[in-house]
DNA sequence: CGATGTCATGACACCGATGTCATAAATCGG
DNA sequence: CCGATTTATGACATCGGTGTCATGACATCG
């Protein structure tokens, strides 16, 4: 492999003068230039940025850890792929910036985080975004002290500079959304109570419920899911029920997220219920593929990945360039718009219009 | 940052001595040793893999090319999701292996291609994949030659070693599992013709025709998709509408893939045709958000991606080390299962026991 | 026209590891 | 107990760039 000595001896000139034509750091006279040029197409010659990087104190490379390649296929589930979006949101900021990306992933194995923390250390990385596969706290090893450092989609004790999904702003839109449309009922099956999303969900569900004057039914709000993914339909099953018994019965029912409306959806056919006619349904995370497909299709709150990293590569830029430090950088929070879709009966629906609606598409 | 200088003199001993510790390259006595690492830890002392990588001519860095991160969400459908299980799969083996990854996005555009691989030869990678989104032919920049490369999905007219899906044993095995259940007028709905995978689906479809002694029926074998994806919804209706009108409908429609067979349960779903009570239908890829969410759940083959990547990355190690050389490779073909769920209607099926058998999920 | 400043370039040291070779100390065989 | 190995360690050069400073050639100006 050629070294900048070769090409500069191809080029009749020093190495220095080399580094100035790559660098363009300090004025080269044009035809030195060329003369640079021309040798270093013949040599091939590629820069090591080993070399680079070593002298210069400058690494150019930013590390994300994350269990996005590992996590999704454990489960079955596509749980991580959520992590996908928004790595690739911080990558495309990244590498407007020159930056490029050193993904270690966790295999979903969290005690593997530290011996990853190390490799990215010992690459010298100039900054790290630690993404996490839903809204959660975590706790980084100390290593990290003193490292540039984003946490996406997660947040911890120490007060580390992170980027939030809004949880409470989503719930509050949607439901506010549902009383405009109408509604004033409205069925709430949540996330476990232990999920860091869910106080903010049902504080948004209650906040836009007390804007426009309805009471706050207790009755209205059960628990969806819970750890245990193996009574989980049952589960769920239970909770619908019991939402479906009560006097009043709700006219719309929110769920924690469209897999679980998919499910509620084969639960309410069972019963015979037809969506919107009888009962209006809606999710949160505007998981396309199922959000289109269901029929009919979805209303969800979209949870707005890409964005998050994107603010998440930001931050960590206004981080390495001294901008900011990371004491004086408050929690930034993403949100995501509402996406009306046909689940939802509004107002001025009748049967024929939404069966009309949804041929359209 | 510490360097093992600062480690040397702390543990009063010589760079090369703190050197052999780290590495164990040569026999250090046992309470050397020790002083090495408390002066190890007292510092914090991160070596330099910069460094490391210079003088020792090692990087263990291995590039992976890949529009996985953000194709995904241009299409707005997953497209590019796949990717990421090769991704993963080749992360695992490479992982294992103490390699580090560097992963490139192309961000969609092809030209920017050559960029990436400069990027990657800065770094000097031991070694590179590149990973497509689907089954195609690829050419890619000449800067490559000399460097151990594997394509994973994707091929090209040097013959690069590559490792690619079994379209056409997948395509063998659904259809002979469906004419064991019993069904010999079988439709098709294919990819479009310049699809890599096309002609080898169709050619896995006919030998296990022609094993089976059923004549091929050109009729029954239909393209169910184009390029241009607005229009697309409307031929595939009218593709569909092609087989159902035929004078011997077939009992099973084939699908070129999972999303074309929810689209055509949809279309079957209008008609008001069962599915499998009134026509069976076979998807392909095994999305499984899809197939195991689908009602009926849908029967569809495997593509096994993480073993691709596995087998991608396994590959690269050979070439890397030496144990084999690129020309004498052969190309890799993965297969895997045919995943039978409830779309499929077996010989002994009635109506009640494939209700039951739903239920019992 | 000489003093001063700017431009273009080169010499040289240095970033932080490790490969090579030398050497002192410990072990061994007879 | 002495020469021959083996073991443990260090000195030094080197990987391939860039930072610092020096220098010669010109241009500028009073």
């Amino acid at each position: 492999m050629a070294t900048i000595y070769d090409v500069a001896r191809t080029a009749g000139v020093s190495p220095k003068t080399v580094s100035r034509v790559l660098n363009g750091d300090a004025p080269v006279k044009g035809d030195t230039r060329e003369r640079v040029h021309a040798a270093i197409n013949e040599l091939g010659y590629i820069p090591s940025s080993a070399a680079r990087s070593m002298r210069s104190q400058k690494s150019g490379l930013i590390g994300i850890i994350t269990g996005a390649i590992s996590t999704s296929p454990l489960g079955g589930e596509a749980a991580g792929l959520p992590e996908i979006y928004i790595v690739q949101g911080a990558q495309r900021i990244l590498d407007e910036h020159g930056k490029t990306i050193l993904i270690t992933d966790t295999g979903g194995h969290a005690e593997r985080i530290p011996s990853l923390v190390q490799t990215l250390l010992e690459h010298r990385v100039e900054g790290l975004i630690y993404v996490a596969d839903h809204h959660q706290e975590v706790s980084l090893p100390a290593a990290l002290l003193g490292h540039s450092l984003v946490l996406a989609n997660c947040f911890d004790a120490a007060g580390t500079p992170c980027v939030l999904p809004d949880d409470e702003g989503g719930q509050y839109d949607l439901v506010s959304g549902l009383i405009a449309h109408g509604h004033s009922r409205i069925g709430f099956l949540t996330l476990p109570e232990v999920q860091a999303a869910q106080p903010l969900r049902l504080a948004g569900y209650r906040k836009a419920l007390s804007e426009a004057g309805i009471a706050y039914d207790p009755d209205l709000v059960v628990a969806g899911a819970l750890y245990d993914p193996i009574h989980e339909l049952d589960y769920l099953w239970d909770a619908l029920d019991r939402l479906l018994r009560l006097e009043q019965r709700p006219s719309v029912i929110c769920c924690a997220n469209d897999k679980m409306a998919m499910r509620v959806y084969t639960l309410l056919r069972e019963r015979d219920l037809r969506i919107p006619e009888d009962i209006s349904v809606a999710g949160y995370d505007d998981y396309r593929i199922i959000c289109e497909h269901l029929h009919p299709t979805l209303t969800s709150v979209e949870l707005a990945y890409g964005a998050m990293g994107l603010r998440a590569g930001e931050k960590l830029l206004r981080l390495i360039a001294g901008t900011t430090k990371p004491n004086e950088t408050a929690d930034e929070l993403v949100s995501g718009p509402v996406v009306w879709r046909n689940s939802v009966r509004t107002r001025d629906d009748n049967v024929t219009s939404i069966a009309t609606r949804r041929r359209q598409k």
